[in-house]
Formats: C-alpha cells, structure tokens, sequence
RNA sequence: GCGCGGGUGGUGGAAUUGGUAGACACGAGGGACUUAAAAUCCCUUGCCCAUUAAACGGCGUGCGAGUUCGAUUCUCGCUCCGCGCACCA
C-alpha cells in the first residue's frame, strides 16, 4: 500500500502545473463567464513570506479552483508592490542596489507560492519597479496632471524625521510614521499633490454599491468625514473684518457666546489688542512649537488667550470675546469656531477654565438621562428669540435661511478628508514625470519620453532637506523644456508606492501592452475584480484605488467606477499565543518550514483554511496542522483500501454512502461558497469519519464515485492530494495531465436533493421548551399520529403535569407541549 | 469620547429564516495492535449530581431584564475585550 508521502508527490504535480500553462487566464474565451480575483499584492520583503501571506493565498487559490470548477474563466493574477522603504534602507545599508535586492526577494517569493501550489497566472506578473510598469503609472500622473487633478502646492505637511520625507495623512498613524514609528513634525514644503477631495462625495455614495465589510466602509466614511452645516460671519468690532466659522449646529447660534481661532489663523496678528498683542504672541508661538503630538497628548488640558478683541453675535446682538486656543485646529473647517458651552463639550470646558458665559437654548428632553451640564443632544430651542419653540431641525434650516437672507452665512458642506500628498523624498520610487521650466512652470513629460527612468546612483541616503538623492544626479535632472526646448529641470521627487498599487488591478487585464497603460476592451472585459482578498489598508490603498478608477473612469479610459465588486477581509494569523508574530519575538512561522517538515503544502492550506472564519483572527496551533495531515491521511489511507480491495458489485450500505455523499457535496458546495471553508473541511471529515465506519462492510463499486467526489471536492483546498487520488480512482487510465485537467475543469460535482432525504425524521419532543425525547418516524407520518406518540413517550408523559394547555408542531421538526 | 466588531467547553471553533447548544478539530483520558516505541485504529470527554448497576435528573452560550410555546439567535440596560478614528466644531 503506497504511502501518503507530500512531498513526493507535491512536486510532481507542481511541475505540471508550472509547464503547462493551465492557469493563464484566456482573454479571448467570452463563452464562459469571466471571474477576476486577486490579493493584494505583496511588498516583496527580504524574509520571504509567511503563514499570513500563505493564509492569504490559501483564500484566493481555493476560490480560485472552486470557480474553474464552476466553469468560470478564472483570472487568478500576481504581482509585486516592490517600491518602498525596506529595499532603500537596505541598500543605504549595504550598497545593493534595490533594483537588485527586489530582484532576489522576489524570486524567492516565486519560489515559495510555487511550493504552496498556487494556481496562479504567471504570465500577468506585474512588478511596480519594472520601467514598463511604471511608465504607465507616470503617464496616469500626466492626465490627472492634465485635468488639475495633480497639483503642487507649498504646505505645512508630516514629515518624518527619520525617513527623510513627508507623509500623506493615511500615512500618519497616532501621530507617528506608519514605517519607522517615529514621531512625525510638520514641516512646510512644495509638495505634490492628488486631488482625491474633488472625489469625496462619489467616494462616500460609491460605498453603497460595493459588497465591502461594513467595517470597512465605516472606515471610509469617517475618513471622508462628511459634515453639513453652515459657514457663519461674526463681524469683529472696530475692524473691518469678521471671522468666519464652520458649524454643525447653526441652530444653536443664540447660545454663542464667544469665538475661539486656531494659533494659525491669519486674523489672530491683526484683531489682537494692543495691551494683550505680547501674550497672544507668546501663547501662538509656544502653541506652534509644541508638536501635533504634544497638542494630541494634552488634549484634555484646555489652553487659550484672550486677544482683546470683540465680535458680536449676529443672532443677538451680543459681544462676544474673541480667544485663541489650541483645541481649534487650523486645519479642519475655517479655523474658527462659535463657543456653545452649553451644548458642546469642549466648549464647556473652555468657558468654565476661562470663566466665560454659557447660554442654554436648547431645552434637554425629559426623557434624556444624561445629567451632565452640557447637553449636545438636539431638542426644542429656548430663548432663540423667533425660532423658540422649533426643533432642532427645523431650526437648522430656518435659521440658516435667515442667515443667508442677510449675508451672514451660507449652508456648507466639510471633509475631514485632504488631498493625497503623493511626493517623496526618497530614491525608491517612480520619478514624477514633470518638468520645471523658467517659463513654462510644471510641464508635464509627453507620453513619448516616457518612462522617465530612475537613475542608477552611488548613494541613496537621503539627504533630509527636502529634496530626494536624485537632485544629486546633474545630468539625470537637466533637460529641456517639453514645450520650449530651454533648459529646464526634472522634478527629483518620486511619487508614493501607493500611485503604483492604484491601478494595477487594471495592468492585470492587459499586462503586456506596450502601446497603452491597458487596451479598453480587455480592462472592461475583466474589471472589476469579483474577488479583492486582503486584511490591511482599510483606508489608504483601498481608498485611493477607488479614486484613480473613478478619475479613469472620468477619462474614458475604464467603463466602471467601482474596481471591486467584493472584498475580502481575512484575519491576522496570530501565534500560538494570540499575539502577534513578530521577528523579534521569534515567534514567526515560516510556511516551507512547514511544509519541509513533512506536512506539505496541502496540509498547510488546509489547516489554515480550517483555524477558523477567513475574516478572524486566528492563532497558530501546529498541533492543529498535524491534526489536518492526519485528514488528508485518512482520506488517502481510504483510496489505497479500495483501490486494492475486490470490489462487490452492490452492498446493502450503498444507499447509505450515497446519501451521506450527496449530503457532503450540498455542504461543501453552499459553505464554499459563502467563504466558510472551515465548515466545508468539517463536512469533508465528517463524511470521512463516516466512510470508516461503512468501510467494514467491504467496498462495492459504488465507492469509486464517492472517493472521487471527495476528491473533487477537496481540490480547492488540497490539490495536490486530490490530483494524485483522481488519477488512481481512474485506475491509472489516464495520464497526470488529463487528470488533472479533469479535476480542474470537470464540472463541479451536484448532488440531488432526493438522495439527501432520510426516509425517516428526528422529531424533537419539547414539555415547556425543554426537551425531553427524541422521535424516529417515517417520514409521512401525520400530525396527529407525531402528537400521538409525543404524547405518550414515557419520557414525555413523565413530565406532563398538569393539563396541555398547547401544542405546537413545526413539521418534520419538532413538538412543543405546552401544560 | 465617538464609531465598528465581538464575548459559546481546557483550546480553535459549529449551530439556514428564533426550534436537539457544543458539529469538526486540538488537547486530555482509556483501550487495541506491537518485544517496545512511533504510526495507525476504536472508545470517552460542557459542568454538576448520582454510581455496585442504571438517566427518563439539574445547570449551562459575559451579566441583568424583556418579547415568545421556545432565545447563542430578536429588544433594552450593563459589563469586559479587540479594532478604527480621535479636541473634526
């Protein structure tokens, strides 16, 4: 009897898989209906990959195979996020070029996914450093360059102090770099930017017709940060100016009873009085120095100055002191607010550190339990003079009419979001295809120059003001003007990684043409993705991607507007502790480590499919993995007995094996594909488990059938298992290739509801909800005969006290005797 | 603080629209096979009570209430954990 031995026959078919091209997804195959699924690709790092990234690629290539089976044309794509930080590090560190570095690490990437028996579409590779790839992604810059859509703009921005560059607001997490968790400065500079906030309201409603994680969405949304209200001016006595605020709540205007600026506003110089000039200086100049941090850490703390200036509320009439203080952010709104201390928290606090009027007009509900002071709740305005008595709703909107009717203010719309800052300052990333020229200004590189290629240099540590190592490079950076042949400078900033995972998913549909960033008819044939698997960039990448596509879209170049249909959101493989993995730790599994070991690839995938639902978190147990092996084990332990036992040509046990059959293929058919591949594997042991007990009757010929179903339906998961028993069931009449040409693309097996049925039914029999008995009965048996018997089970009858007050039956279920 | 998830045995996790809680697996215990071990196969395994033998016993899905014949599932309140955003006016 042959032995289950992985890793003998996990390379055999992975050499078969690899030479014959079976997975390379046909563009011109229009009978079948298209299925596009892709993970994030991954940044391909010098450690190789890990058990996350194998989880990851368990998901898409078991949807994948399950989908061929389907007959869908599968497009099953990968690529490589290869710009970034590492690679330049390292070579800051070594000298290896990163051009090399990416090189190596990504074939050692290939030669790991080979081993896990992916079914992936090799001929698609893409490879964001690739000049090829690139040259696409600089002329995407150019047509957004052209429609305004790129800009450049001197700005205040987050500069990472160790990195040497600045940083997009996604990019800034808890005030410290997402890369080397240093704490960021703003520092301000001549930046490139994408105008992602002309998109902000289609990014907002596009959410509602994408099947994404609600998380997710939640997650957008609150970035977008979308608020309606009203922009109000409040006229600054004895200047000629006013100040302008941002509110949510203009039906709370009466309540107003002082402003407050940001340390930043303009006016701030100009209103201070005369006597207080010298503590308002001192107070914006220590406000500005502390860093977004400090301000962020003393949040709660709350500081201000009074400027000495006067404003006057429109609504009432009334002066209003004018104060500076650092819980106004410049950056949000206009960079003043109106003070409501009686109906907003930090305005409360405000005015009771720095004894300030508080005006209630809005009455608190008297079914409203919160007793604090403050109530920023909605209610029935008080004291608003005409609009007493008005809710709050319509109050909004009548006294934003009445705002407007006398030039006082205007209903607005804010966004917590802003524009993508897309420039860095670093050697290790697609030059920004423009030009400076004395009198042209910004010009972009026409298309034909194209690609503007990174340079090759001697040293790439950067030289941290503000410009990247290519502005050392003369002869790189002197050109000419595109539009009057003069002189001219190229732009030395390279553009964020994240302008090249932008659009890939589109490259993938077209990888190869060398004419245009992707033919029409191939993206739109393809596009959009079916299946996005990933678990990181809630907001980033995935925010941004749906922005290029929107802009694409915008140009013609793409008929969609959403890139993906459905994502995916799997769950961090933990360790065995439920913390994270981690190098330093030393707690990081290494997927060929497994495999090596003897359990293989199948196992592997199989066990990490098995931990649990694909979008929880999970922690790696190896105990488990043995556990999944010791499956495959018995599944293939179970072909080798029948394939050398004397079949009989019926047993009395067939119709049993053929609804326990039927029944497995429904489970793993419906659990598959709602992405529940745990309960699918349970249903595939169950019904293993059961197969060694029938076992012992002997095998009939009826078996066969049943053993190649399993094997059909644990190809998603266990290929290379499943391709070795197909081949065996068939008696070794065909060859490895038919095999598994059959088992990729024969249809997925069905299984007919009738063979399912008992011919008898449980009915559970319920005395006030608690069960007491289980029937065994035909299945036609009437109603009356079920309650009968119910009835009169003693363990029943035991329990029924009193009289019955009530029957319920839910047929071919279960009894409830109520008494 | 706000938003979004979630709390089920020793562990990971099952449980279509409310209808047998704990599938499947790990771990643990016992047995078979073996000179022995590994591997394999079989049995037991939520907790408590009972036990010489015997379940037709009680409790049980974070806590408390509610709706219902019936709640892990629905409603309300509380609590704890995870994630995201965070002085966003």
């Amino acid at each position: 009897m042959k032995r289950y031995n992985p890793s003998e026959i996990e390379p055999k078919w992975q050499k078969i898989w690899q030479n014959d091209g079976r997975y390379v997804a046909d563009d011109a195959d229009t009978d079948k209906d298209k299925f596009y699924i892709s993970p994030m690709f991954p940044y391909p790092s010098g450690a190789g990959m890990h058990v996350g990234h194998a989880f990851e690629h368990a998901i898409v290539d078991a949807t994948a195979r399950f989908q061929r089976a389907h007959g869908k044309n599968v497009l099953n794509p990968m690529g490589w996020d290869a710009f970034g930080l590492p690679a330049e590090n390292y070579a800051i560190k070594t000298g290896t070029p990163p051009q090399v570095a990416t090189q190596q690490n990504i074939a050692n990437f290939k030669q790991q996914l080979a081993r896990m028996g992916s079914s992936i579409d090799w001929s698609r590779e893409i490879n964001t450093t690739d000049p090829e790839y690139y040259k696409w992604t600089q002329w995407i810059f150019t047509k957004l360059f052209e429609r305004g859509l790129a800009y450049q703009k001197e700005s205040a921005q987050w500069w990472c102090p160790v990195d040497k560059t600045v940083l997009a607001n996604e990019q800034v997490e808890g005030g410290k770099c997402w890369r080397c968790d240093s704490v960021v400065v703003k520092k301000s500079m001549k930046q490139w930017f994408f105008k992602i906030t002309e998109y902000a309201d289609e990014l907002l409603e596009g959410l509602d017709e994408i099947d994404w994680p609600e998380h997710i969405k939640t997650a957008q949304r609150n970035w977008i940060g979308k608020s309606m209200g009203a922009t109000i001016q409040f006229d600054v006595n004895e200047h000629d100016e006013f100040i302008t605020v941002f509110s949510t709540r203009p039906d709370t205007i009466f309540g107003a009873t002082f402003l407050v600026l940001a340390p930043e506003h303009p006016l701030v110089d100009s209103i201070a009085t005369k006597d207080r000039r010298d503590v308002v200086k001192d107070y914006v100049l220590a406000a500005t120095r502390k860093s977004e941090i400090e301000r962020m850490s003393e949040a709660k703390e709350k500081t201000g100055v009074f400027t000495g200036a006067y404003a006057h509320n429109p609504a009432t009439g009334e002066p209003m002191e004018v104060w500076v203080a650092d819980y106004v952010l410049w950056g949000y709104g206009t960079g003043a607010i109106m003070a409501v201390p009686a109906h907003d928290e930090r305005d409360y606090e405000f005015a009771t550190a720095f004894d300030l009027p508080i005006k209630s007009v809005i009455e608190k509900p008297d079914d409203n339990p919160s007793s604090n002071y403050v109530y920023s709740g909605e209610g029935i305005l008080v004291n608003s003079g005409a609009f007493d008595g008005e809710s709050s709703s319509d109050a909004r909107e009548n006294i934003v009419a009445w705002l407007e009717e006398n030039d006082r203010g205007t209903q607005t719309t804010t966004y917590k979001m802003r524009d993508w800052l897309v420039s860095r300052q670093r050697y290790w990333g697609a030059p920004i295809p423009i030009i400076h020229c004395a009198s042209h200004g910004a010009v972009a590189v026409p298309e034909a120059d194209l690609p503007v290629v990174l340079p090759q240099v001697d040293d790439y540590a950067p030289k941290g003001e503000g410009g990247s190592v290519l502005a050392d490079e003369k002869t790189w950076v002197s050109t000419t003007c595109p539009t009057c042949g003069e002189p001219a400078l190229r732009e030395t900033d390279t553009m964020d990684g994240y302008a090249c995972s932008s659009w890939y998913l589109l490259r993938y549909t077209d990888p190869n043409n060398t004419e245009q960033a992707f033919s029409s008819e191939r993206v739109n044939a393809w596009a959009p993705v079916d299946m996005y698997i990933g678990g990181d960039h809630a907001v980033a990448h995935l925010l941004y991607v749906r922005f290029w596509t929107r802009a694409l879209n915008d140009m013609g170049l793409v008929d969609f507007k959403e890139p993906v249909s459905r994502l995916v959101y799997h769950g961090y493989v933990n360790a065995n502790d439920g913390t994270k993995m981690s190098k330093s730790k030393g707690n990081v599994v290494d997927p060929l480590e497994i495999i090596d070991q003897g359990y293989g690839a199948d196992a592997l995938k199989t066990y990490l499919l098995f931990m649990g639902p694909v979008d929880d978190d999970s922690a790696w147990d190896s105990n488990g993995v043995a556990g999944v092996y010791r499956f495959l084990n018995r599944v293939w332990t179970l072909t080798q007995e029948f394939h050398n036992a004397i079949k009989l040509d019926e047993l009395p046990t067939d119709s049993e094996l053929r609804r326990l059959t039927h029944k497995t293929i429904k489970r793993v058919t419906l659990d598959i594909h709602r992405l529940s591949f745990n309960t699918a594997i349970a249903a595939l042991m169950e019904l293993t488990n059961d197969l060694y007990k029938l076992k012992t009757d002997g095998f009939s010929e009826e078996w066969r059938d049943t053993l190649k179903i399993v094997s059909q339906l644990l190809q998603p998961v266990a290929p290379h298992i499943s391709a070795e028993m197909w081949q065996q069931l068939h008696n070794g009449d065909i060859g490895e290739t038919d095999a598994i040409t059959m088992l990729d693309f024969t249809q997925w097996p069905t299984w007919e509801e009738s063979l399912i049925q008992d011919e008898e039914m449980t009915i559970i029999v319920q005395v006030n909800g608690k069960l007491r008995a289980k029937l065994r009965t035909p299945v036609a048996t009437p109603a009356d005969v079920i309650l009968q018997m119910a009835r009169e089970d003693v363990a029943v009858a035991k329990h029924l006290t009193g009289e019955i007050k009530k029957e319920i039956y839910i047929p071919g279920k279960l009894v409830n005797i109520v008494c």
